[in-house]
DNA sequence: AACATCAATTAAACCGGTTTAATGTTATAG
DNA sequence: CTATAACATTAAACCGGTTTAATTGATGTT
């Protein structure tokens, strides 16, 4: 590959000129400019990334920070990759999907700077190592979720208004006459969990009714998000725990819902009704009955932290912003008031 | 940010000897090495990694390069970017998805070699720029999917046998006794589209039977998925062009031809039978009724194709390799045997 | 003619690591 | 007790850009 050096050897001039005629920082003659430009060309050459890196100290690059352990993208993820990709294209803008193990960042081989100029972080957890061991020298992140206790107050993020939505949810099914309403909620450690449970259990303090913990569940790490659902369902029946109504964490969960009722023999909704959090995918309405769900509206998530990480990339000191994203409950026929049986 | 040169005086060595013992290229005694890095510990130094890329020339990351516009990630997309990461995962690869318009690229600011050591292209299309402009010194590349006429011998790539696949369908449902098949083909700028309606000729000339150009259609880019499966039952049935089965590009045109189906009072599969390729979602079993696909096995696509970028760059000179995942068609409930109405 | 102004250019320093070649130090063999 | 190998360390060069400060030369002013 050829180098500046070489640019400007060959067509008589020195290396600065050459930088200038490319970064467009200070002005070159027209004559001078041509030639460099025919001469880069002719030698296919094009600037080093990492040299000019190193120099300006930009990378033009976002980075997006998966939590932990070797995750995938669900569709939820899907849906907010997409918002993010969307501002960095719009902005020119490169984005770096980290997914590093642990075990290989602990090497100290492996131990450096991040190479990005911001930071995007997915899905936080109530003890979060990526969040917490960060310093004022790294590079300006902002989370999607809510962020660990503690470090609120500290760091950027833009989430939903999941408190009140699951208390919505909750009370939807409250007042189509529900009482045993079983919560499949995500996992334990991420923060969500928390807030949807809270929630939860202000719907029925709302009405003054007393909320059942054995009806809340939460994920294990190491199940599928349609076993969970498909599991839960089955053993809450053979351990004969009444339930009329599930709320369920994302429509992978409900869809593991809606496999176990066929196997008991279970109507949704007439036996059971659902509702989903989490409902990105465009197949929710072809569910049989279609599913009743939460638009959490993760494309706007990911295109409002882009932006909002875009900014302070541009200028570290405007202040600290928490940013809520609507989110709306929609209503379709997975849920029916509930009238006890025969 | 502390530099190796703070660290270096800091600790009264060399920045040499910092060096080796971050990288652990060389060895360093026991008592120095304790102190370099209580001493990094103390400074919060990591090692600045464009400035250890610009000396190594190796970024240990891959690019994910996307077609030309404004594209977004589809379900496919997503298996496939998973396989991607895992690979990526247990090789300490991170991904760089390269989302630049054309109109940045193209100012001379912007004009620069690369960051990755390899890279990944999507949906390949029949005159592509990014392809064609590709030079000798660019880094190593693997295509997923067909390459251009031309470019295929050159160029490593992964894909499935689209052509055999769109044979097998289109047989499927000549079997069945349709003979007005309807092709939703993808866009025709990509070269997946050419080998399946190619399939699709094939599966027609083996049974001698004569292929209707008006029944291929191919999607145009600016209409979402979804419509164009829409629209198109909906245009056939009011230009009185007959069909009674319908091969679409995804589920997500599916989508689009079950909502027409039920506009137009017409039973799915009754009156018309439908096949789609690339259903990669867990959904096709929730349609109503459960759809017939292809499995493209799109994680795989991906985790093959970072394997072989991931060789070809330990080792340019391993032999240009062409690798067909397997497909699969899997029959639900949404094709029927064919017999003319009343 | 002398001086100030301005644009284009350059040599050299710099960004923060790695690597080479040389040096000093200690252990091992003859 | 050397000679030699093996090891640890360092100074300096290098990777390929950008940037600073100085220089040149052309233009304009009085």
């Amino acid at each position: 590959m050829a180098t500046i050096e070489d640019v400007a050897k060959a067509a008589g001039v020195s290396k600065g000129t050459v930088s200038n005629v490319f970064s467009k920082k200070r002005p070159a003659s027209k004559e001078v400019t041509k030639r460099v430009i025919e001469i880069a060309n002719q030698l296919n050459y094009k600037p080093n990334y990492w040299a000019r890196t190193l120099a300006i100290k930009e990378t033009r690059i976002i980075g997006l920070k998966m939590p932990g352990e070797n995750s995938k993208f669900s569709q939820f993820h899907l849906a907010l990759l997409n918002g993010v990709l969307h501002v960095c294209y719009e902005n020119g803008y490169r984005l770096l999907v980290n997914t590093l193990s642990p075990e290989f960042q602990n090497q100290i081989q492996n131990v450096s700077s991040d190479p990005v100029d911001g930071e995007i972080y997915l899905d936080p957890e109530q003890n979060d190592g990526r969040l917490d061991h960060r310093t004022q020298s790294d590079p300006p992140a902002v989370v999607i979720g809510r962020p660990p206790r503690g470090l609120e107050s500290s760091l950027c993020y833009v989430d939903n208004d999941n408190e009140a939505t699951a208390e919505q949810v909750t009370s939807y099914l409250l007042e189509l006459g529900h009482r045993n309403i079983l919560f499949l909620n995500t996992s334990k450690a991420r923060t969500v969990s928390e807030d949807r449970k809270r929630g939860y259990d202000k719907a029925f303090i709302n009405k003054e009714l007393e909320v059942q913990q054995e009806l809340s569940l939460f994920k294990q790490i190491d199940i599928s998000s349609l076993l969970y659902g498909y599991q839960s369902i089955k053993e809450m029946d053979s351990k004969r725990v009444p339930f009329s109504a599930v709320i369920t964490d994302s429509d992978k969960v409900a869809l593991g819902v809606y496999r176990a009722a066929i196997d008991l023999g279970l109507s949704i909704p007439n036996d059971i009704s659902v509702v989903a959090f989490s409902d990105e995918s465009i197949v929710a309405p072809e569910f049989a009955p279609p599913l009743s769900s939460v638009y959490l509206n993760a494309e706007e998530l990911g295109r409002e932290a882009a932006r909002i990480l875009l900014e302070r990339i541009q200028d570290n000191r405007v202040p600290v912003t928490h940013h809520i994203i609507q989110s709306k409950l929609v209503i379709r026929e997975s849920c029916r008031r509930w009238q006890p049986h025969d």
